[in-house]
DNA sequence: CAGCATCCCCAGAGATACTG
DNA sequence: CAGTATCTCTGGGGATGCTG
């Protein structure tokens, strides 16, 4: 539920603060990276989000379903399946994330490993 | 890289989590913000940066500073004055800081409190 | 003024076990 | 498969006081 007592973003002073207090979590810039290019199943998270534990990337996905930068989808099967993608707003975000990205790889001296965001698809907010 | 016991991103795997690491703190980002128009005294950040303690705000400083995002300038005088300002590294994610202000000010609904990534012009102490 | 030292505390993250 | 539930423990961060 939204009742959410970790994501009160309400005592935010300045535009910046408050867009940190959204993504400024340890992993969550990395959930949205791994979603710039469409659904991601758990599992599939799970193994690409190397050093979180399930826990916490529970935490961090209800986190951001919270927020509504991403849905999740359960489809009610056996085995079980759930899915997760980014919301148009979480979208508005990949612009800043390969910002970001691109930042990140000048410094690390060679290419990102991960791969760069595509999704040429992806209506980008006008 | 410095010594810094707590900025080890060197199992970093990926652009976006490596950048993470270096500006994903709650404050870095606000405080890089903070620093785009030019040179800051300890005491202007500390009171420009609510919900913040002296402590932590040193503390990101320094994290800050051992990223080489900012560098510290001290003057040995009386009363002491310390000026910090972003490096080219650090400067070069105001970009980033602006896109992400941009999209938390329309996420608030409404203008941003903290002025706009634009030189000085309104009252800024020399 | 711009910090650092110290004490203290609890929320957040890990580990493990269990379930729809 | 995709999580919860519980228990534990640590270290991040607050409060306070001191100093160059």
């Amino acid at each position: 539920m939204k009742k959410s007592g970790k994501n009160i973003h309400t005592d935010t002073i300045c535009a910046v603060d408050y867009a940190f207090q959204r993504i400024g979590g340890k992993h969550k810039g990395r959930v949205i990276y791994h979603l710039r290019n469409g659904v991601r199943r758990y599992g599939e998270l799970r193994k690409i989000m190397t050093g979180i534990t399930p826990k916490m990337l529970t935490q961090v996905l209800r986190e951001l379903e919270d927020d509504e930068l991403i849905t999740r989808h359960v489809y009610l099967e056996v085995p079980p399946r759930v899915e997760y993608q980014l919301t148009d707003t979480g979208r508005e975000l990949l612009p800043f994330i390969t910002l970001l990205s691109e930042w990140g790889a000048r410094q690390m001296g060679r290419e990102p490993q991960c791969q760069p965001v595509l999704a040429g698809q992806s209506g980008m907010p006008a």
